[in-house]
This record gives structure tokens, sequence and C-alpha cells, in this order.
DNA sequence: CGCGACCAACTTTTT
DNA sequence: GTTGGTCGCG
């Protein structure tokens, strides 16, 4: 939420563009607004263009957020700003390799090079599965690594250790490692002790032993060391609370030339693998952009800015850091963060970049420095300026949310309140302040929140305000229901499904774990060895009792209509053939089953997956829960359901802050209420063996089991994430557990009760929504795609082999003029890598002549009472455009020929009710735009009863 | 009150 | 890998 006139902090923000500023921007301080209004001031100078300026984001959507605000305040227009730089590292990373990168690698003594078709891996799965691919390769063509390779469990833990090293900046190079990165490996000795003291301090006034004695006492339990290593008692000392100095220097003098040569060549082979292949992960843009803005000084000067800002600073990991300098032409550089929004550790984070600023910038700057001058501009001076007035929440909110910063999170868990001493308190603008804070918990806790949520809408007492003031009750659409997993989301969402609780997840979901995936994987169980674990799952999901199940799996007399369509499976060479016939006949046409199918033929265009393969791949995908984006929208009036780190940014008048459960939430650790001893203490068998020699691949370092215990492992993260979520609110925030709350569920300063859930099923057969996407029928067309997708009708024929559908779907006429206009829509630069068709002049034209709001691809549902049952009709259009006068929805066709006509009306009717809802005020129109003449077609909308029809013809 | 030993239960987020 | 709970010892 933003004020039209900046407070005195954010002037101060916008009017000093020249010098070094960190902002400590808290949550809800119109930080967006502020560093929108900045951009404007610096670009408003005669003497400036946008391409004089970086605005690094953190995500892409906030890059096309913080586009769409500056056009509003600056004399330039979206076009315009296409050509400045406001986007994320990871894409000015690809920029610059895409103009510069050719001869990137050759920095790093690497023959290979980066040319225009090398691609990002942005998929994980099949980030992993390439590095599989590479590790399997690896280990044939290296025998001499054999030993170490018996130690790790799981390969892709070289996956991580490459991805960290890069994200601090450390690179190989082929004959050793870029600059000074050896050091770093090697590290620090000083540092380490450092860290080394701080857990060796005795407690409770010296009569409590330290931490890092306490945690050696099971110093080789259940290991055999190898001979060289110190004692128990020799590491722990006697009669001390603490434990030896000199233990400092034993654990970190090692000599790891071997495990340092072994990182060394994954490294180097992997960068040599992913170029052949031509790709590069994101570790790797900015990993290459990196090295040639260091050697290439020349480009390093062409490249650099007048004016560089990064927002979300305290979500920057080391690397990027650095890049920022590197970027920087002068000290023009403004960083605005909030270290207590630092949740990013996992993706490389390091909030020290914010609260360490100046100090990492000194150390960063002489880094960089160090052989040559790079960075042509002085760092003594740094200012900050603090954003103290807070538009989102009430003081209440405010003032319980710093709560959440030294709450602790374990029963043993000591909090350092000097935290504090760091938090820049909050004053909230807020006149109305009647906010609740409480926690309801119950053992059916989905039901306890949907039930909680149903007390809170149309009740009085949880009012909220609109943004002009007025005070109403609280409607569906003002709950968001954040989690801190997946998991609990998908699993609230189901259960409001039984409910017909108006619900939308937002964000991605763990595409494996659908049942779409899940009965994909059982038919290609069948096809590869009737297994039963394939059949049971078909059979259960077609309605067979476990115990038909069970008689049918003993005889092995399965249904003919399922051994006929297993036949017709296997009659299909193709995985993605396979996969399609299954979604088909079990009417899976919806955005699931359309993201699986596009990610086995990502993973089909690098390797040749067989059944067997595929089958690997899902079950890796449920086992590691790969995530996939799945589109949905925000609904009308339902409630929103996301992860505390995909709400990130954004406010709700009420947050329900769910699955506050022990042991969940913290991540780690747990404990029991109830202690059942099942064996007589003692007779416990030990894992331990008789000698090192029998078992030579026993590899147990003694010297990481005591360094370990130095590296901070705190709960502070945890802390910043509850800050996060209790700081999206702008009203209320109702926390809810299961049957055994956590600790934080007990801590907080808050009153909690026990709940009695009672959810009544809401009646939702009148009112339009966008929501989850539900498949759609054509009486004429294939099944189930949306309109653009229909035009790839030819694609789909049973006849087309899998490699010409893939390939043709990739240059698939309609679907380029949709991508191009999607992308000219959202103000990039298309015109060098999409051509100059007539197609997309037209449709420049178009979108040259619209000003206002731009949607793509929204999704749209609508729900109809068709003779008693709900049906709902759904639909994509291309673009909806927004003006102060009106609402357009406007899809593209490439000509009349095309079928499906019928369709393309009943999904622009249904648009066109869901968005009249929407938008009561405005008159709503719908028009097709056929790219191959230029014209546009008003539609007539159906009426809700000409759609009824429709609908109930088509289903019987 | 501190210490140690032991068992059992839990282990996420995504540019 | 971390934690909660319990037991026994000093």
């Amino acid at each position: 939420m933003t004020e039209p006139t900046p407070n005195p902090d954010q002037q101060r923000l916008i009017e000093n563009t020249d010098g070094i500023y960190v902002v400590d921007a808290g949550a809800g301080t119109g930080k967006t607004f502020a560093i929108t209004r900045r951009y404007a001031e610096i670009v408003d100078q005669p003497s400036v263009e946008p391409e004089d300026v970086l605005l690094v984001t953190f995500t892409r959507s906030a890059a096309t957020e913080m586009k769409e605000r500056i056009v509003d305040h600056s004399t330039y227009s979206l076009r315009e700003l296409a050509d400045g730089s406001i986007q994320t590292f990871h894409s000015h990373c690809f920029d610059i390799l895409q103009e510069h990168g050719y001869r990137a690698p050759t920095h790093l003594g690497l023959d290979e090079r980066i040319t225009g078709s090398t691609r990002v891996i942005e998929d994980e799965l099949v980030e992993n599965e390439l590095f599989r691919e590479f590790i399997d390769q690896f280990r044939d063509s290296h025998p001499e690594y054999a030993d170490v390779f018996r130690e790790l469990s799981d390969p892709l833990e070289l996956l991580d250790v490459v991805s960290e090293l890069a994200s601090k900046g450390v690179f190989p190079t082929t004959d050793g490692w870029y600059r000074d990165g050896e050091d770093a490996l090697d590290g620090d000795f000083d540092a380490f002790e450092s860290l080394f003291d701080d857990v060796n301090q005795p407690r409770n006034d010296g009569r409590k032993q330290s931490r890092l004695r306490q945690k050696l006492n099971g110093y080789g339990r259940n290991k055999t060391y190898l001979p060289d290593a110190p004692a128990k008692a020799e590491l722990r000392g006697d009669g001390k609370k603490q434990v030896p100095a000199r233990v400092a220097q034993l654990v970190f003098d090692e000599d790891r030339a071997e495990l340092k040569s072994f990182v060394h060549a994954i490294y180097v082979e992997y960068l040599e693998f992913a170029l052949r292949r031509n790709y590069l992960t994101f570790g790797f843009l900015q990993l290459f952009a990196f090295v040639l803005l260091c050697e290439d000084d020349s480009l390093r000067e062409r490249a650099a800015f007048d004016y560089v800002m990064v927002d979300e600073f305290q979500d920057t990991s080391e690397i990027q850091f650095k890049l920022a300098l590197l970027l920087a032409g002068t000290d023009n550089i403004c960083v605005v963060g909030d270290w207590k929004q630092s949740i990013y550790s996992f993706q490389y984070a390091d909030v020290e970049n914010i609260l360490q600023f100046e100090a990492r910038l000194d150390r960063f700057t002489d880094d960089l420095d160090d052989d040559r001058k790079r960075i042509q501009f002085d760092t003594g001076e740094v200012e900050r300026i603090e954003l103290t007035e807070n538009y989102r929440s009430t003081q209440t909110v405010l003032d319980f949310s710093e709560e959440a910063l030294v709450t602790p999170a374990t029963g043993r868990d000591d909090v350092d309140e000097a935290v504090l001493d760091d938090v820049v308190s909050l004053s909230s603008n807020a006149a109305f302040d009647n906010t609740t804070i409480g926690g309801v918990h119950h053992p059916d806790e989905h039901e306890a929140v949907l039930s909680t949520i149903q007390d809170v809408v149309g009740n009085e007492e949880y009012a909220v305000e609109d943004e002009d003031g007025t005070r109403r009750p609280p409607t569906y659409g003002d709950v968001a229901v954040l989690t801190r997993t997946r998991d609990f989301g998908r699993e609230l969402l189901t259960v409001a499904d039984e409910y017909d609780f108006p619900m939308a997840y937002d964000g991605g979901i763990e595409l494996f774990r659908t049942d779409q995936a899940k009965l994909l994987l059982a038919w290609l169980r069948i096809l590869d060895s009737d297994a039963d674990r394939g059949w049971a799952v078909v059979l259960e999901e077609a309605g067979y009792t476990l115990d038909e199940v069970d008689h049918i799996l003993d005889t092995r007399d399965y249904p003919a209509n399922m051994t006929a369509f297993r036949d017709d499976l296997d009659e299909r060479a193709a995985v993605g053939a396979v996969a399609r016939a299954v979604f088909d006949r079990y009417g899976f046409t919806g955005e699931y089953a359309d993201v699986i199918l596009h990610t086995i033929q990502s993973v089909h265009k690098s390797s040749t997956l067989t059944r067997g393969d595929l089958i690997q791949l899902i079950e890796r995908g449920i086992e590691n829960g790969s995530t996939h984006d799945v589109f949905t929208s925000a609904g009308v009036d339902s409630v929103t359901v996301q992860t505390i780190h995909s709400a990130k940014g954004l406010e709700y008048p009420i947050v329900v802050l769910a699955n506050m459960n022990s042991g969940k939430f913290p991540p780690n650790g747990g404990g029991s209420s109830v202690v059942e001893y099942t064996e007589p203490v003692g007779l416990r068998q030990r894992k331990q063996y008789a000698t090192v020699a029998e078992h030579p691949h026993v590899y147990d370092n003694w010297r990481h089991d005591v360094i370990r215990h130095c590296l901070s492992r705190d709960y502070d993260e945890e802390r910043r994430l509850l800050y996060v979520a209790i700081t999206r609110a702008e009203n209320h925030v109702i926390f809810t557990g299961g049957e055994d709350p956590n600790t934080f569920f007990e801590e907080l300063p808050c009153t909690t009760r026990a709940g009695d859930p009672v959810v009544e099923t809401v009646d939702r057969s009148t009112t339009a929504q966008t929501q989850l996407p539900f498949s759609i029928v054509t009486p004429d067309g294939p099944t189930g795609h949306t309109p653009h997708t229909l035009m790839d009708d030819d694609v789909f024929t049973d006849d087309a082999t899998e490699a010409d559908s893939v390939e043709f779907r990739g240059r698939e006429f309609g679907s380029r003029v949709h991508d191009f206009a999607e992308a000219y829509a959202l103000g990039e630069d298309v015109a060098p890598t999409t051509g100059d068709t007539d197609d997309e002049r037209h449709v420049k034209a178009l979108l040259d002549s619209l000003s206002g709001d731009l949607h793509v691809e929204e999704r749209a549902v609508l729900p109809l009472d068709v003779n008693g049952e709900r049906v709902t009709i759904s639909g994509v259009v291309d673009l909806v455009h927004a003006t102060p006068a009106e609402i357009e929805i406007i899809d593209y066709k490439t000509d009349r020929t095309r079928r499906g006509e019928t369709e393309y009306r009943k999904q622009l009717s249904a648009y066109y009710h869901v968005l009249s809802e929407c938008f009561p005020d405005k008159p709503v129109t719908a028009s097709l735009y056929y790219t191959a003449t230029g014209e546009r077609e008003f539609i007539d909308p159906l009426t809700r009863d000409q759609l009824r029809d429709l609908v109930s013809n088509i289903e019987s």
C-alpha cells in the first residue's frame, strides 16, 4: 500500500541519488513506492537515460511491478523502460553473457563457448537429472575416486557443493582455482578460532560446561575413527568446563589436498559438461558474468551503470554483492532491504550482506582490487536511511512482530535479546486498531483453520478497513493462510474442497505428488512389470474396495477394460505419448497434466527417456518434492493459501499462520511427550566396526565432528520467518496448531485456546471466481485445451510421432505469436529473437494502441448450476486490458478457418461474466483478434442460461 | 543443579 | 543432525 506523497524518510531516499546508501526498509514501509520514485527522480534528470540505471530485483514479477509503477511516475513509457535495466541478477547476467559471453569460459581455461543457443536450466529436476548423468560418466572415467564415491550417500550433494562455492565466488580454473578461491577453501584460522571460542564459553557463571564440550560428549559414538584420531577425553579435556584451546588448531590443521583435488575435478568437469551440453545453471550464469566483468576491463567499463539500486538486499548472496560492485561505475549505489526478512539462506542469501554492509563493502572492494583497480570509486562514506512509517499494519501487529524475533524456538533455545538492538521499530499510520492476535489449536487442524476462518468472515469483531477508510466485516478474500510447508497447504485445499470452501493455492506445487503423476506412475509400473503397486493404485482409483483390490491382485484377474488399455499403452513407443494417453483416460486436461507433460518433454530433449527412466524420474520427484509453478489466480472472494516464503512482499487484512506444530516449525528436533522404552537400557545394538581395515570405505572425519559444532546453528531464520508471516497482516493474526503445538505457539505473547471446529459447507453455485484450472470438454475439438493450444490440433493426432510433436510445438505458429504477444505486453525486448512477421507486427500495433494495465494469461472460472450439479467453465485468454473506462478481453487467433469457434465463444463469455462481477462499475467487452488479417471481432457474450444449455448438451 | 547416557521422533523454504 | 524426556549418579 502506498501513499501519494512521500513521507520525510522516503523523501530523503528519493532525493539523495548520489552516494552510497543502505536503506533499512522494514515491512510495509512503502519501500517499492520509494524506490520507484527514486528511479523516476534519477531518470528524469536530462542527462540520465533508463539504460544508465540498474535496478535489481529479486524476482521477475517484482521487476515487472517496478516497471509498471515507474511508468506512473516518470515521463517514460513501459516501452522505453524495456531498454532500461530493471531486472533480476540472473536475467541481467544472462543478457551480459548473450552479448559478450562467447569467450567467457576461456578466462577459466575452458575451451567451450557460450553461444546464443545456450539455454538456462530453470527446472531443478532437470538440473538434477543432468548432474546425475554427468556424475555417472565422471565416475566411469575416474576410477581413482572410487573410494570417495563410496562415502557419498547421494551424488547430488556434490551439486550442492558446486552451487554453494559458485554462490560465494569460488570458481575453478582448468589448472587451479580462480583468483583467491583457494584461500577461501583453506579458510581463515583466526575467524575459525573466534567461532570456536564463542561456542566454548562456560555457561551459568562457569558452573556449566561450554556448549562445545557438551556436544562433544557424543564424539565418536557409534563410530570407529582412523588410528590417528585423538581420544574423546583428550579433546574434551578434564576438570575444566571448556575444551582445551589448542583443540582449535588441532582440528583446523588438516591436509585436504585430496579432497580439494576431488572437488576441483568435479567442479571443472561439470562446467565443461554443462557448456558442451549447451546449458547454464542459475549459479553458472553469475559465475561467468562475474569472471567476464573481472577480466575484461573495457567490457566492465561499458557495462557499468551510473546508478545501481538493489532491492531486497537481504536476499543477495556474496557473489551478487560483488556483481553489484562490478556493475557500479560510480559510487551511486543504493541497497534497500530488511534484515528481519532474510529467509532465503538455503538459496545462499547471506543476511550479513545487509547487517555488515560497510565492513563487507570494504572487504569485497579490497578483494576485487587485489591485483588491479576495478572499483573506480571511494567506498568510505556510507549513509544509512531508515524508513519507519508503516502503511500496512496496526501498531499492535507491529509491536507483536518484534516479539517474534526474540521468541524461543525450543525449550532449550536461549535467544539473544541483543538482536532487538538492530531492529528499527516501525510506527503505524493506521487510525483504526481493533487488532486481534490469538491462537487456536485442535487435533483436526485443517478443520480448525477452516472453521476459524468461517468464524471470522462476516464477523464485526474482526472488522477490516478499506483504503477509503470504511470499516466492514471481513470476507473470504481478506484472509490468507500462510504455512511453512507446501504439504500443509495442499492438504488444507483437499479438505477445503470437501466443504466447497472458497480457497485457492498460489505458488509452486509438488507436481509429482499430484494424483495425475501418481496415476501415470502406476500405469508405467503396470507396463513395466504388471507391478502390484501399480495395479493397486489404478484399481483403487477406479473405485474398487480394498478387499476387491486384494482379490484381483491375488488372482491377477484384472478388469478387461484395464488390460485393454494397458495393451493400448504398450503399443506407444514414446513415454510422452503414454503419459498423454493416461491423462486423456482420466480426463486430466488441466494445468497439472500440461506441466507434467512439459517437464517430461524437456527432459526428453536432453536424453532418450525410457519407461524405466520415467518411473525413476517420477519416483525421485515424489521423493524430493520437486516443485513446479502452476498457474493460479487469486480468487475474487476466496481465501489464499501460500507458503510464507512466497507471500513475501504481499499483504492481507487477516493472516492465519497455520501448522504451528511441534517438530515441524521449527524444522528440526521434535521430541515426544510419552516415552515408551521398548527394550531395556544397555541392550541397544551398536553400529560399531571392529576394525577400520575390515571396512576401508569408512570415512569418519574426526576433525569435522568437532568443527561442525562451531558453525553457528540457530533458529534466527525461523524467527525471521515468523516475523515475515506476522507482518503480512494488516489487522488480525491468528495462529493455528494441531494436536501438539510447538514452542513458538506456546511462547508468543498472545492468548491461545483449544478449538472446536465445525465447518459449514459453502454454497458457491452462483459466485463467479478465478481459481485453479478446471478441465474443459469441447464438442468438436481435442479435449481440454485452452484457446491458444487448440491451434495445436494437428499436433495431437495419433499418428504424429513424439519427436515430431515436441519439435513441432516449439516452432508452432500460433504459440509463437502468443509468446511474442505475452513478451511484448510485458515490455520485454522481443524483436531480435522472434523475427518480424506480419502477425507479430499486427499484434505489436494492437498492443501499442492500448494504454492501461495489461494482464497476460489470466485464468477465470465460472461456476454454473447444471441440473442440480455444479459445473465450471474455465478459460484462459491471452490478454485482459484494463483502463479506467473499460475492461477489454482480447484473445489472439491466427485466422478464421480454425476449428473451435464455439469453444472460443464459450470461454470468452465465461470470462466476460467473471470480469463483470470483478468490475461491476465498468463495461466489459470481449474480442478476438485475428493476426493474419489484423481484424478485431467483438463477440456478443452468451448469457449464463445459454452457457448452461451449451454445457448440459455437451455433458449429455 | 549439572552431567552423561539413552531412546524416540522429527527433518522446509525456491530465484 | 537436533531435540524432549527420563534415569541414575554425584
